[in-house]
DNA sequence: GATGAATGAGTCTTCATTCAT
DNA sequence: CATGAATGAAGACTCATTCAT
């Protein structure tokens, strides 16, 4: 019988991880993996230096459990574009979502990018998401292919490379200059089209 | 009396800026610049490290100069850009040079693209990089305009964040495995007939 | 009213204490008092960090109390050998003894060789050892002069030195391969020897 | 050519190196390995602390520097020992020099008996250790053999517990009350005598 | 100019101890 | 009584930068 009844310890201790990882996040994306120390995190979450060694064995795993903890959010999106048969109506899905995404996940590319850049910081994260990133050219492929497009794999990897491309200039060169929502209608047209026409 | 002239001096320093230079990126490329130690690049260029703060007044400074040199190269291959006249034509450079560059100055990419992921290590270059992307972008949208291409600044915007996307995927994502000069051909083939058609 | 008496609960609190003392021994032999924490104790023992400190004021205090019970251990053993009166028979309880606390306490030994070379850790337990050895060897000495050995004070000193010097060697060198039961034999052959003709 | 000419840099660094150790050594000594801090290392020293992880790799590194330089000092008398062929000069020196080093290399026991009841810090020096040990009984028993003593690998597993019982006790338990010159005499006249009788 | 020995502020990490529940 | 989340002082180690020679 635990003497602490209020809350579970569990709870208690969620709570603290998440406060911890919620705080180094955004140290990361403002200054980047690297230049973040520990303190700095500890201070931030308004607790000590101590227990976010409770919670996690150092800064790398810190960084893998927030890296995990959005690619599961990231991994359940993909599952409804997935989910969606229709070619034209997966392809409105997918460009929809991944506007939504840019929009409101910001973090998410703010801190996937610099750590794909950084080569020393964890292979894992980058093995992950490349393989994510292979499975969804693949499935755009099938979608191009079915459609009777051209060159389906060359297409897929365009589209890829432009979104990804996209994100890159949104979030690190053009910020709010970015012609973000009209870029995403000219897009869902001029796809939308090449689908039903196959060119 | 020196038999050496002050140029010829001037020279020899030169050298050596450009030798520390030189084996500084290639340990930044390798191993990311906060990674990287003065004793390693210093053994490296073959001097001393009470030498390199003869030339570069700390890491950071080397690091800018190795940034400033590289953007010097670039502005050069966009001066030779926007001196062709007929649009197909430049467009045509264009794609080539930036194709080119992905081919045979990768270093470039993989040295500046963490860095602009971090914020703290300099503004500078950043800016730097926008107002070059910002040019090529308003002469796209212009080349698009005059080609009688429906939304110009949209295409301008797509086909930069098009190229970038094609140059993260390479260089951070797949690598060797990247379709480069498939894509290469079928983007020479789909700009040009967008320029000539006008659609 | 509590149905437990005061004695019950005396018995209860150190059986307790006997516990964790128990875990912790087994941890420092194995590891090194400075390299065991006090959650592996406490994991160990089956009782919270917290709890421990109900018990022992802290980890120094736990090593003492340690220390304070084999002492205690080891004491009842001098008793015994200082009861017999037969000096013949003395040397042959008191070799039989300590080689039977090497073969079956050398936990003791192990615990407390690295806590007398590190007198930063405690000086009274130094105290305590020294004043136990100082009295055996009085013993011996005495022993010796009854028999009409001729050096009996440095007959004494050899004999301690040997009997530790042996011990040292078993549990940090030899291990396994000393012959610790020829040994053993042969010291009870020579000293019997000793102890009966005088030379 | 160096600009340092006056002294070589060799002899700075192999002078600052010293310097480090001898400090090192002395605080190991009286506090112990594990409970010596390299703060107090470099001040001692009166140095920096990064000083030192210019000449060792870490504070095990130093402790082997220093327990090295020691077992060569040691080995150069074993070879003075292992050289005289003459049973009972052997013996005689091999006494001789064993209480030479007790009186005048405290330091080395001191330093390495604590090492060596601390398993975890380096089994390289153990073995190290165990080696010159091993060879030394081997060689005690060849010359109790040739001179006939029964039981000749016994004898030199007594001798050697012996000699280092007497250090063990001499060093930490006794030490300025402890008969050293004495045993010394004692063990010469008894030794002798059983070489030359047999007995 | 050159060198590299020396510095020390800054980082990560550990762990005995406390205390709210 | 009992728990274990939380603390923070302390320790090992790194490395950009300085400066005597």
């Amino acid at each position: 019988m635990s003497p602490r009844s209020k809350k579970s310890n569990e709870e208690i201790r969620n709570a603290s991880k998440q406060t911890i990882a919620d705080s180094a996040l955004a140290l990361f994306i403002h200054d980047g993996y690297l230049n973040v120390t520990i303190d700095q995190i500890a201070k931030k979450a308004g607790v000590s230096k101590g227990l976010m060694y409770n919670y996690f064995s150092g800064k790398e795993e810190l960084l893998s459990f927030i890296i995990e903890r959005i690619m599961t959010e990231v991994s359940a999106l993909g599952a409804i574009i997935l989910a969606e048969k229709d070619p034209v109506n997966k392809m409105k899905v997918m460009l929809t979502t991944t506007f939504k995404l840019l929009r409101e996940k910001g973090d998410f590319w703010k801190t996937i990018m610099p750590v794909i850049t950084q080569k020393a910081i964890s292979e894992k994260m980058e093995d992950r998401l490349k393989a994510i990133l292979v499975s969804v050219t693949k499935d755009m492929k099938h979608m191009f292919k079915v459609c009777g497009v051209k060159n389906p794999e060359l297409e897929a990897y365009q589209l890829g490379a432009l979104l990804d491309g996209i994100a890159w200039h949104y979030f690190f060169l053009f910020e709010d200059n970015y012609p973000l929502k009209k870029i995403e209608k000219e897009l869902i047209r001029k796809y939308t089209k090449l689908l039903e026409n196959g060119e």
